[in-house]
DNA sequence: AAAACTATCAACCGCGTAAGT
DNA sequence: CACTTACGCGGTTGATAGTTT
């Protein structure tokens, strides 16, 4: 069946709107109501289709819309639900009082989209994705830092733009510690937990694992990536490495902590309910918690990494506030000490994202062209 | 100063579907 | 039940402002 023209388009006016249709329209919804608006152009005396009409309402002239930029806290909340709703832009927008869903997909498609890409995250499944990034650049307009032997702190490194929880950083790492390792084994004892905690860092360093056994994790699609048994010797495993220990005591770059705002708990060290507990000193493979990531069943990557945020302060951020309390998301000013909510820049919220995940101690004997 | 390029966002288009006849 | 109509949604476009060269 064929579909009816929503009006006849003969004679209509197109394009932007003057403030003297806008003063019609306003009048006459006033007066009226919004509705039929297929009427409501001739009613009005307006030259406009009524799907015009509806729209000019809907996204612009509506009185309890709200203008200007999006908060830090609306922004979150975009990208947690659209990591579960995916493009559904009006049921975003029904969760975000003020915003129309039209903003919203205009706002994700130039800020919120570009900046998870640059983070190396996929925008459409919020996954973590190494083809998104484009390192040499970065290590190019880096080089001459990589070349200072001195302390290399890779937050500078990747400029204030960068978010440091970027995977092929996370790889980056990797390569460095392995390159750099003269037995080609992890010292495991200075590894940052969250290094593993990408399910795709994981898998790509398997090698790093000195008995070569990685802990179980499931992804969010819950398809197992490793499935080797984990070892009960504690310490050889990263994962489950105590964090009492001694960063000075090899040659090995050192990633000196984790404080990046969201991920971290009080004690510096990821909180990660879904994989694996890094906290644990116990090395019993019994205390290793079920690290399936199903309690949502489109949940993401990213998801995850704010939830935890969210765990360990009141669910200020976690999804079930967000999807049961609409409002809620835009009052609430205790996420984080560390983000401004209204006058963040755009690079202050990428790197209010990560910063300071991980800090590098460059050794003098790694040859940066190794990388390039 | 001007051309070229990029970012932004209001508005349009076509489709799916609920509601009405 | 079949058909028609209107509405709402998501993808896309294009005008314009801003920035860079």
């Amino acid at each position: 069946m064929g579909r009816a023209p929503c009006c006849d388009k003969n004679g209509l006016k197109k394009g932007p709107w003057t403030p003297e249709e806008d003063l019609n329209l306003i009048n006459y919804i006033q007066k009226n109501g919004p509705g039929n608006w297929r009427n409501l152009p001739k009613n009005a005396g307006l030259q406009r289709c009524g799907k015009s009409c509806r729209l000019r309402w809907t996204n612009y002239l509506r009185p309890d819309i709200k203008r200007g930029r999006f908060s830090f806290e609306e922004e979150e909340t975009i990208i947690q639900l659209h990591s579960v709703l995916g493009n559904k832009w009006s049921a975003i927008a029904a969760r975000l009082p003020g915003r129309t869903d039209n903003e919203i997909k205009n706002y994700w498609n130039t800020h919120i989209r570009k900046r998870l890409l640059r983070m190396g995250i996929d925008p459409v499944t919020h996954a973590p994705r190494l083809d998104f990034l484009d390192l040499s650049s970065i290590l190019a307009a880096n080089s001459s830092s990589f070349c200072n032997p001195s302390l290399l702190n890779l937050s500078s490194l990747l400029g204030s733009t960068q978010p440091l929880f970027n995977p092929e950083l996370l790889r980056l790492a990797s390569t460095i510690l392995s390159l750099n390792n003269n037995n080609n084994k992890l010292d495991h004892q200075n590894i940052n937990p969250e290094l593993f905690n990408n399910p795709q860092n994981l898998q790509e360093s398997h090698h790093l694992f000195s008995n070569g056994q990685i802990p179980q994790l499931v992804q969010p699609n819950n398809q197992f990536l490793q499935t080797a048994p984990i070892s009960s010797e504690g310490f050889n495993n990263p994962m489950l490495a105590p964090n009492n220990v001694d960063n000075n005591q090899s040659n090995m770059p050192k990633i000196i902590s984790s404080s990046c705002p969201i991920l971290s708990s009080q004690e510096n060290i990821i909180s990660q309910p879904n994989y694996v507990d890094c906290r644990s000193n116990n090395s019993s493979t019994s205390n290793i918690p079920s690290l399936n990531i199903g309690d949502f069943p489109e949940s993401s990557y990213f998801q995850n990494l704010l939830d935890s945020y969210s765990d360990d302060h009141h669910e200020a951020f976690g999804l079930n506030s967000v999807m049961s309390t609409p409002s809620s998301s835009t009052n609430n000013t205790t996420v984080n000490n560390n983000i401004n909510s209204t006058s963040s820049t755009e690079d202050e919220r990428e790197i209010s994202y990560c910063s300071n995940l991980l800090k590098f101690e460059i050794p003098e004997s790694l040859d940066i062209n190794d990388f390039l």
